[in-house]
DNA sequence: TTAACTAGTTTGCTTTACAAACTAGTGGAA
DNA sequence: TTCCACTAGTTTGTAAAGCAAACTAGTTAA
């Protein structure tokens, strides 16, 4: 309820774009869920949940666009790794263009507000 | 099984930033919904369909976001004009900062994508 | 032994996107 | 006058997503 945290990407506009991030992270080293559900704030994504982070990575492991390993970890249980594949490289590609696609329109929306303004 | 509809990302990251946008051209003048639904792909927002605008406008006035007028047309049935609230405004100021944030942070990633190899 | 931490899965609720079906007014053509 | 195409909006049903919370389970240190 109660907490707004006003200069935080909100959870709404997350959505769709949470799994673009994921596959440039991954494609860059391979990942495991805990490291990013506790590491994302690095990169300004402020409290992305595990309850948000563990099914989108199954999700996208069904999707082939990753895939994962379990390995041992020396401080706690074995961790999956994630890898990307050929199928996950596409679809940064893609994703990648379809963000630059929509932000210069919202940006182009945003910088034209107010100048519309005949009445 | 069966339909397996390979939804591009596009609708996904549209998910969230659709109200924001709303608001923005809400602000700039009213809109009723059919006139959105059928012309903002002039903003780039291609085919963004009636059952996702209608149901969306509703829910934004049931927030008080926005509220609305019917008016007469000379060219058909009455239209349903929106108008921004102050809720609405503030609403809108609060996208602008997080869209600013998102996109700074999204783009930090795409642009350091493939330098960082190890640590 | 217990607690704290790491690591991951599953469950259940709520919201969202949106195709599709539906209501209904207007104008033009047959 | 009837019919159709277009405009304009609502409602419904389904699939999927976000995520808090509960759960399992291994590791380390007190």
């Amino acid at each position: 309820m109660g907490t707004k945290k006003s200069q935080d990407i909100s959870s709404q506009m997350l959505k769709g774009i949470l799994q673009g991030c994921l596959l440039i992270l991954i494609n860059q080293k391979p990942y495991y869920g805990y490291e990013i559900s506790q590491g994302l704030s690095q990169y300004g994504f402020e409290d992305v949940p595990k309850g948000t982070i563990y099914p989108l990575l199954i999700s996208m492991e069904k999707k082939e666009l990753i895939f994962s390993k379990m390995q041992p970890s020396k401080e706690g249980p074995k961790r999956k790794y994630y890898y990307i594949t050929d199928n996950g490289m596409k679809s940064l590609e893609s994703f990648i263009n379809q963000w630059n696609n929509l932000s210069l329109n919202v940006n182009k929306l945003i910088n034209e507000r107010g100048q519309n303004d005949e009445s």
